[in-house]
DNA sequence: AACAATTATGGGACCGATATCATCGAAAAG
DNA sequence: CTTTTCGATGATATCGGTCCCATAATTGTT
């Protein structure tokens, strides 16, 4: 007969010149005597194919090794599978916690995150967000609120679903899903009035120079913000040092701010991690929480939990943060691609625990 | 006349049905009136290309806010820059750390990091394995040296450089970075011998039912074994809960083995995480550090050094770790593509603080 | 039994870049 | 002044999948 099937072409094809060596779908359709699409479907769409061809596919695919390539799949189909997730730092528990959930919830839609960590830097920010864009991500996720005007362009530009977290941004870009930095302050300096005090301080990062953390400010102005409305001084509010704040920054400030201020009752310090080291020095110099300082942390870190007393802190679901922020992706990449940006507030809670004078 | 130049061909092209929208090479080498090549040069290798047509690409570019595909790109050139990173879990500051250096060293070689994340199961390990590759990464790094036989299979499948990390396998699959889990436990029990204590415990997880955490079993095997060989008991050696191991599992778990041996003078724990949990709860139970018990943790997190008394631990380099990792990565996928596998023992010191009784 | 609808599969173009080889003019060599 | 070399650029095939439409086989409809 004069015609040649489609599975008889394949099978005289060769490899081309440029090619690695691995197998490929065509080489799959060969083994098999079907054609590349039916693998293609065989493999992404099962219920399209007949069971015993389904099967002979399978059993093609398991002889040869053959994985597929996601690379040249993501070229035709235009969907590349990929998340973009923007974080200032990976080394902070509430951050990894979200990149953790939602690699989980994605993880079965078979997505991929693209992190990149922006080291709370926004020249950095530009960059990696760029290259993160040449990767075409199907949705970008943002930590913060304050980009720079060119990566905002570049975000618009870039005509996929973004979604803003952990900042509820007056002027967002997309969808938001996330808290309020400055309520977080403003809810910290209340506590610590209510409970009596009244000389009352904060530790919080930078000293002068440009702002790297955005959130971390916005919770110590909060926290200002709330000082004054009731009448009391901020004097005792110390900026000291550069995000990203840990354990030893904590130590230093709070030796600092009761240098400065000697009759400081209650601080609020704008991380755990900040709060525990600020702790744990109080304990060396023989100052005792609470009776002699109140101390209030944010972010319900775990070690907060641990440490003596424990730690009174500010709460934000940062679990549940990641996985609304999954189950939004989904959506959006699902059926309603377009939905119009949604705000979400996760909101937050105080932990009452001992590291507070009571009333 | 009648010739047609590529740039005029290019001029009367218009996009495909299949086509994105977003402006691509051929937009650009439109607007610029030059080939696609040179485009294309003009971004990866400008030194092949005049100064003015540099210029003239460059203004194209700007002026349609032209971001290139990767996905094509990788391609046509079979280079998908990325590396895969497979970690038991993000939460824990050292693989944190290890992924942040990485990320660091690859960034100018404008690599992209893939990470995935196997939560101690070997299962898990396999899948995410298999989705990994599909992404055609040009190496491998994996934490860990006990993978399932299937994984194994797979990974010397791919025909990429693989790198094990963080561990010294016996019958390692490439090259390997890391230091000997083993080594770490034997160092641990000398340590606490050598400071007078024959009462000797230790804290790990994985009750029974299968290991998860290889790397922490290893450890405490190294610990008993040392025990053993300086003829002291390993009955106060205490496995409990699963892996990821944190403060609470510290705190537990130091609760249980002093019920059961309450005669212990000195304990290790293979993580500091609950290290530091255990000697919070020692705090509680007025059990007094190191007077009445002496405590060693292991990874050197920064919580130990902050928490009263400093916590005595084991150091590795993980930073080290990450970088050599990563200037491995980069002189594999550089010139000498087929390096025969190494083997780099980082090394391991004890971080002499004040958790352990003098001798 | 004739025709429409449905199911299973194949053929070929296409996604957006780069590898490779060809071309062409200018500079260097003889 | 011719020949060779080199530098800049262009034309085309190709990477490995999937989209889209065509076709064949099967089932359902009246």
């Amino acid at each position: 007969m004069g015609l040649i099937s489609m599975a008889e072409a394949d099978r005289v094809k060769k490899a081309g010149p440029r090619s690695t060596g691995r197998p490929t779908i065509r080489d799959v359709s060969q083994l098999a005597g079907v054609s590349r699409m039916t693998v293609s479907r065989a493999i992404s769409d099962p219920e399209l194919v007949l069971p015993a061809t389904r099967e002979k596919v399978a059993k093609a695919i398991a002889a040869l090794g053959y994985v597929p390539d996601r690379t040249a799949g993501s070229l035709s189909s235009r969907k590349t599978g990929f998340i973009a997730l923007m974080l200032p730092t990976l080394t902070n528990a509430n951050f990894a916690a979200v990149a953790h959930g939602l690699t989980e919830a994605l993880r079965d839609a078979n997505f991929h995150l693209l992190i990149a960590y922006t080291e709370y830097d926004m020249v950095e920010e530009e960059r990696q967000l760029r290259n993160l864009l040449a990767r075409r991500p199907e949705a970008i996720v943002m930590t913060g609120a304050t980009h720079s005007p060119a990566a905002s362009k570049l975000l618009l530009a870039a005509d996929v679903p973004i979604i803003e977290i952990a900042d509820l941004p007056s002027r967002p870009i997309g969808h938001v899903i996330g808290f309020s930095n400055h309520e977080v302050g403003r809810t910290a300096a209340r506590y610590l009035i209510d409970k009596g005090h009244t000389r009352i301080g904060a530790i919080g990062g930078t000293v002068e120079g440009e702002v790297r953390d955005h959130r971390g400010e916005e919770r110590m102005r909060g926290f200002e913000d709330e000082l004054r409305l009731a009448g009391l001084s901020a004097d005792a509010v110390l900026r000291y040092g550069e995000a990203p704040l840990s354990y030893d920054h904590g130590a230093a400030a709070i030796g600092r701010l009761l240098e400065k201020s000697p009759d400081c009752q209650a601080v609020f310090a704008v991380s755990d991690l900040s709060a525990v080291g600020a702790m744990m020095q109080c304990q060396r110099m023989g100052v005792s929480i609470p009776d002699q300082l109140s101390l209030i942390g944010f972010g319900d870190f775990e070690i907060g939990r641990i440490v003596n007393p424990p730690l009174t802190t500010i709460h934000v679901d940062f679990n549940e943060l990641g996985r609304r922020t999954g189950a939004t992706l989904l959506a959006l990449l699902g059926e309603d691609g377009n939905a119009r940006p949604g705000r979400v507030d996760v909101g937050l809670s105080v932990v009452e625990r001992e590291s507070v004078r009571k009333a």
